[in-house]
DNA sequence: TTAACATATGAATAGTTGCTCATATGTTAA
DNA sequence: TTAACATATGAGCAACTATTCATATGTTAA
């Protein structure tokens, strides 16, 4: 049974998933791959409390799929990794059929 | 505000990658895309009752994720679409980092 | 038809999660 | 230092979801 053989590697699997899985998250990566943002830029263009938005902004560090600098008082958010890209356009193409 | 315009596509695209986003899910399509199997194939491959697969397998046959076939007193289910397999092959290659 | 097997399904429940609200922390300009 | 701005965070709540349990539906062989 394969999945056995897998069995840390498919979690790790739906963890990363998960974070692709939810609307605000998704819009967020999404936003980020076209240009690095702020927060409360993030919030506005998402129409969302900066609040909503840091919270998910947190998850999305602590699975390292984006990265922060401080620049005066803002936090400015950009995506971490490629895949990041790669994942949303080879879902997008799934979803334009 | 670019997710804006996209707003539908987004929401499609984050519940494409629920299904992928719960273990149970992703190991049942791991395994279907080795191989198509019966839901107590399933069941008995990945430890668990037949109950709490067939609940996800109908979850991702409404996703047409996966497709079934009768086949005696078996349900044989299988990978519906090949962007099932890309997906997740470029999921691990994220994960294998 | 009946028994055995295979799958589907509805209800109930326990666990998870995303948001809000209030507030804390950190930065800058006056 | 103080006020204004920007972000982070903990607690609480409401909504969602994956599993279990019991049972219904469907198929086959005797």
């Amino acid at each position: 049974m394969s999945s056995e053989k897998y069995e840390n590697e498919l979690y790790d699997l739906a963890e990363l998933f998960k974070m692709f899985g939810d609307s605000t998250r998704i819009k967020v990566l999404f936003e980020l791959c076209e240009s690095e943002l702020a927060v409360c830029d993030l919030a506005e263009r998402l129409n969302m409390t900066q609040s909503a938005i840091s919270h998910q902004l947190k998850i999305l560090k602590q699975s390292k799929l984006v990265k922060s600098r401080r620049e005066g008082k803002s936090i400015i958010y950009s995506v971490a990794d490629e895949h990041v890209r790669s994942i949303i356009a080879l879902g997008m193409e799934h979803i334009e059929e």
